[in-house]
DNA sequence: GTTGCTGCAAAAAGTTTGCAGGACG
DNA sequence: CGTCCTGCAAACTTTTTGCAGCAAC
């Protein structure tokens, strides 16, 4: 981690990113980092998370209809899950190997981004018992 | 169409959006429309788009990073393409059937969305010239 | 002891809303 | 001729920026 000087509050923002499974808003982060690191303000949070994008430290996960969230760079090429009922966005493991092939012809691909939205495994159970 | 009042201001921006072949930004739509209707303003741009949401008669396009875009209502599922080099966004016509296979066990996936990012053929074309 | 970082507040950018007047049916 | 719609301006929301003081090294 390169960050020119380590202060509180970059060692707070970058705890409570790292610790989420889930992809967090600013004003997440900035609730869970100032238990930490009380007097925070919102503008740290802004100004760390470009820093960490901008080092791909971080990664944006914007999802449509959704304010943008932020997560640890996770290793290898991955999607989300939003799950409309508990609103929880969980991250998918795998991908389709020929995605890129629904491009029309001389098109260069050079990457892409897929978003499923359903029920998660938790929403579906607790749905069943309330039926 | 079930307008309420078909005034002149919402027949121009029906008519950009349904003439144009790219999803659009408000301030395009109200650009376009402007020439039919020029004292139209962004607030009834606006006012219009959340109607046609509601009525799906438009569908959002977000893409990560980008303004959000709207488009006429086109038939059958697809994607989008955005060309990184002149930022126009494409249709895509087809999708891959196993989509939704890569969520977890017991997930229930309702949709999807998905994007691709790369060079448009004219780009490439262009591209390949001034090299 | 420098210099970069922070908090605050103001500024931007994008979207929504209140209201008085005007256009549609 | 009533009512819905419009334009304008103000309010909101989210993100960025300027600046004086503080903290890290």
């Amino acid at each position: 981690v390169t960050l020119e000087r380590n202060t509180q509050q970059r060692q707070a923002i970058l705890a409570v990113i790292n610790a989420s499974p889930q992809p967090l808003t600013p004003p997440q982060i900035l609730a869970l980092a100032s238990r930490q690191s009380p007097r925070l303000g919102i503008a740290t949070v802004y100004r760390l998370i470009r820093l960490l994008l901008s080092q791909n430290l971080i990664t944006m996960v914007e999802i449509p209809g959704q304010p943008p969230r932020y997560e640890r760079q996770s290793p290898g090429h991955h999607h989300h899950f939003l799950c409309e009922n508990c609103g929880n966005v969980f991250e998918l493991g795998t991908c389709l190997p020929n995605i890129n092939s629904i491009a029309p012809p001389r098109f260069k691909v050079a990457r892409h981004d897929l978003i499923l939205y359903g029920e998660c495994d938790n929403c579906v159970r607790t749905d069943q018992l309330t039926d």
